[in-house]
RNA sequence: GCCGGCGUAGCUCAGUGGUUAGAGCAGGUUCUUCAUAAGGACAAGGUCGGAAGUUCGAUCCUUCCCGUCGGCACCA
């Protein structure tokens, strides 16, 4: 049996879920069912980011224990899955030990090869913020912006360095024949633009000074931690047993995807194959780059206060209007606008008027057909060529179009065979017997199992509703139109 | 500043070097009642960002301009 192995970003855990972790949850979710209705062996892989140095800064301001406040918020981002009906196969945690003799192992395997070295690295530090920044970063004073007034200080540190150069050629190639294939290819073309740079080594570790004391030590040195960047990409490898359960290990390594935000493209484009080249293990195979949310046109900000909760929304609204709305209205590789108002629209739109509703007429009719029965629903063909033709080139528009994460282009392609269906029953009006009545309402619920089929990976709930209204007939509405606000 | 994407009906977007530029949603008229005041049909709606150029002919090619978004390394 074929594996698959995907992971969502690994989320950043000094501060609560919000909607762009749904719309990767929700995208990644899609694709590992797609995957597994296929047949295929699946792992779907999460986890937190537990070591950086703002989850202490953020743990020390709620006066929490580092280990606790991380606990906490991870814990949200599992009951996020769960909310959402993502089926997360492993969530692992940046601070659990098993993850931090897995990183060391693959320290080691890059320190044998020779890529890392120690040199003195200075820069202008903010006490205030405990970071680094570059003179971009500043404002016109030379000041970083969270601490205006304060003068930044020059700090000389040693740390380790990556020789990142050294494997600047063999990305590029591996980029442009899509041996590590990057959709789409705008961010294809924004890395290798990168890469045609020189590239300069990057520091892979911090003074524990800096670090706090958080995080994994480097091998051989207990003065220093691994930067967060390398640590963290290895969690893709620790969670399915890398330096810890070989056979597990290379059971499911490579990682066939990794879902990410258009923001990390680079940690996941450039460093993450750069370090897995330097300790020889193969590469993952996709990156899927996603883009980023507004909320009514503005960037999602706790001062414009515009953040939306996306628990209260799925309580609001129901796991798969939720999913169906981030999964159509959504342009999956560009950036989205979200609503209220679009929300409410679509769904009264596509899942009331739309969906709910014809599942609700189909089933209703065939109830009250004398000549029908639900059961019989389950037909290997239509008897209408018409609709037999429509439901295979749906088919195949959908496959095609899971096949390179257009989810909005798949579902728009079923609801194009919903809008069918209900000019049929128009235009054969199945409601009065005739003498084509009963071919016309089993094909009808053909369709409807189809679409019931169709629907799987992207709104499992709904989908397991509808087969079973075809086979117990009419229950309650899919989806209850709402008033608009 | 440099590089790249985008700018098409009220909204979200698709599209092609050549007769009347498309879809969905919203709005209009109308038909229908199996259905969640749902569904169908029809009509309306665009000087395809602006200017110049190439061409027999450009929304689609070139240049410039305007607007907008993104990339330009240690911030995750």
């Amino acid at each position: 049996m074929a594996k698959f192995y995907i992971t969502t970003a690994i989320p950043y855990v000094n501060s609560v879920p919000h909607a762009g972790h749904l719309l990767e949850f929700v995208q990644t979710d899609v694709i590992a069912r797609s995957h597994r209705l296929k047949g295929e062996e699946v792992l779907l892989l999460s986890g937190g980011d537990e070591n950086a140095l703002k989850n202490v800064q953020a743990a020390e301001q709620a006066g929490i224990p580092v280990q606790e406040f991380v606990d906490r918020n991870a814990q949200l981002f599992l009951d996020l899955a769960k909310n959402l009906n993502v089926q997360f196969d492993v969530f692992q945690k940046g601070s659990s030990p098993e993850h931090h003799l897995s990183i060391q192992k693959f320290w080691e395997l890059c320190d044998k090869a020779g890529d890392i070295y120690k040199k003195s690295y200075e820069g202008l530090y903010c006490v205030g913020c405990e970071t680094f920044y570059t003179p971009d970063e500043l404002n016109e004073n030379q000041e970083c912006f969270e601490h205006p007034g304060r003068k930044l200080e020059t700090v000389a540190e040693e740390n380790y360095f990556f020789k990142l150069s050294k494997y600047q050629e063999k990305l590029v190639g591996l980029i442009e024949k899509d041996e590590l294939r990057i959709v789409p290819i705008t961010r294809k073309n924004e890395v290798l633009a990168f890469l045609k740079n020189s590239l300069q080594d990057i520091s892979i570790s911090r003074t524990n000074e800096r670090a706090k004391n958080w995080g994994v030590s480097v091998p051989g040195d207990n003065s220093q931690k691994i930067y967060v960047w390398l640590e963290a990409l290895n969690i893709y490898q620790s969670g399915v047993g890398f330096g810890l359960d070989e056979e597990k290990y290379k059971k499911w390594w490579p990682a066939d995807v990794h879902v990410i935000g258009k923001g990390i493209t680079r940690f996941h484009a450039v460093y993450w194959p750069a370090f897995l080249l330097s300790a020889g293990l193969p590469l993952p195979k996709t990156l899927f780059v996603h883009g980023y949310l507004t909320i009514d046109g503005q960037k999602m900000s706790k001062t414009l206060g515009n953040v939306i909760d996306p628990f209260e929304l799925v309580k609001k609204y129901g796991v798969d209007a939720v999913r169906y709305f981030f999964l159509r209205e959504i342009p999956s590789t560009g950036d989205g606008d979200f609503s209220y108002e679009k929300f409410e629209t679509r769904y009264n739109a596509d899942l009331a008027s739309g969906l709910g509703n014809l599942v609700s007429r189909v089933v209703t009719m065939a109830q009250n057909s004398a000549n029908t029965s639900l059961l019989r629903s389950s037909g290997v063909s239509a008897n209408n060529l018409e609709i037999q033709h429509i439901i295979e080139s749906v088919n195949k528009e959908c496959a095609e179009a899971l096949e390179e994460f257009r989810f909005n282009e798949a579902l728009e392609s079923i609801w194009r065979l919903i809008q069918f269906c209900d000019r049929y029953i128009e235009q054969k009006r199945p409601w009065e017997e005739s003498a084509e009545q009963r071919e016309v309402i089993e094909d009808l619920l053909f369709a409807l199992s189809h679409i019931a089929k169709l629907l799987q990976p992207f709104l499992p709930e709904t989908a397991e509703k509808i087969t079973e209204q075809l086979k117990e007939g009419k229950g309650e509405s899919l989806f209850p139109r709402l008033r608009q606000v």
